[in-house]
DNA sequence: CCCGATTGTCACACCACTGTCATACTCGCG
DNA sequence: CGCGAGTATGACAGTGGTGTGACAATCGGG
């Protein structure tokens, strides 16, 4: 059992891998090991969900039918939008020209088949280890209030905020999914982790400490409650 | 035939090593693919070459007489200078042990001979490619504080500040790389090396001594601690 | 060889942050 | 209007992340 580090923990990770046995087996492996997982079984299916959330990290297997996982590693480096997205590669063992191929076309790692999941693991944690958090200067930005995820930081209406660690990642979240309830449940699995026991309760704290931060620049208003359900993030007032 | 990645066209790569054959099989295989090559019999040579240009990357045999390769690594990881040159070790298959001791040196990678040319240019590439491009800047200022690189001074509010070697290429690799927050982990990459293995805690201390220099001239403020993260370097005070 | 400088580690103290509870409040509904 | 379920709020104790001083080991120079 590989414990990784807490930092690792939610990184979203999107695997391409034609054969299902494979994929089920690596999907189960790394949520075991905190991550949350996308799995596509080819090169359109990874575009869709490209197109829908961006991975901190993608693993390519580089056999597969219709477009080879050097190809698509090769579009992906060629688009500004996913070219500093860390890739690793899957291969099968003893192809030396290929390992070379496949660190040539900009990938960090590559990892031969067979592999073992604690070898995948530490390699992935590696790779996502010296990638730095909004590797090119990423800012959100959703009704007034800016994120800018490299320096961890919070203004609203240009002013600063200040919010502890769980508030960050909770506004964080909402911002990149607005408009959209969530249950308490829900937030807890995507903010705090997918096997922790907390009270529902909690949410709500949080929510009202992450208020009483927006509330100076009267932006505390974009969460929204919706009675019986959860929280919503929203610029339009219900 | 390998195929390097064009950004990686004229990077000059310093090599180490005793036995003329081999230093010319590398200076031929590196320079066929792209590279500029300085070449070193020993670590005297080594030291001069340095002294006339600084390369890019340091591949260097581990064994070695006079001076070992490991000696030779060791002292460039000391020296303020060079450490932040990425450093690729020649080691002879199945010394476990060599290599474990050469991982600690903060070495980048590591290949075992005999190796092919096309791993040895996969992992050069694969080492320069997550290099930052800056480094060998004559002059770094920001916040009030000046670097003089090439005299590896430092200046804060016109006060010189004294800094040891390893609070020296903290705050170069902060004032490089301001306004994001990076990780004890990501710190000990990026300063220590990439295979050392320290304990985290240490960086606090360091953060701590580099503080301390920087506090008479009341510029210790510009080191902030994001809690449950790691550090940002920032003319904005939190 | 000795001496000062530097480094990595530890132990201890402190305090921001966290999760939980009790209480007050709000909303929907009969 | 009163009731009950759901939610907001304030307080509180425990935890864990961070600051800090001290210390042994190592390095480099005289």
């Amino acid at each position: 059992m590989t414990v990784i580090d807490s930092s690792m923990r939610g990184k979203n990770i999107l695997v391409v891998e034609d054969e299902k046995p494979i994929r089920d087996l690596l999907r189960f492996s790394l949520e075991r090991e905190g991550f949350q997982v996308e799995a596509a079984e080819d090169a359109a299916a990874a575009r869709l969900a490209l197109a829908e959330h961006r991975p901190d990290l993608i693993l390519i297997d580089w056999m597969m039918p219709v477009t080879s996982g050097l190809e698509f590693a090769r579009e992906l480096k060629a688009a500004a939008t996913f070219a500093d997205i860390p890739l690793i590669m899957l291969t099968a063992r003893g192809e030396e020209g290929d390992k070379v191929k496949g660190l040539n076309t900009g990938c960090d790692d590559y990892v031969t088949k067979p592999f073992s999941t604690a070898e995948l693991v530490a390699r992935i944690s590696a790779v996502l280890r010296r990638t730095v958090p909004g590797g090119s200067d990423e800012r959100i930005e959703f009704g007034g209030i800016e994120i800018n995820v490299a320096a961890q930081r919070v203004e609203a209406n240009g002013q600063s905020v200040n919010l502890g660690p769980t508030e960050y990642r909770l506004l964080h979240f909402f911002t990149s999914h607005p408009d959209r309830v969530y249950s308490r449940e829900q937030l807890l699995d995507r903010i705090w982790g997918q096997n922790v026991y907390i009270e529902e309760r909690t949410v709500d704290v949080h929510i009202r400490r992450l208020r009483k931060a927006l509330a100076p620049a009267g932006k505390d208003n974009l969460i929204q409650t919706v009675r019986g359900t959860g929280y919503r993030f929203s610029a339009t007032p219900s």
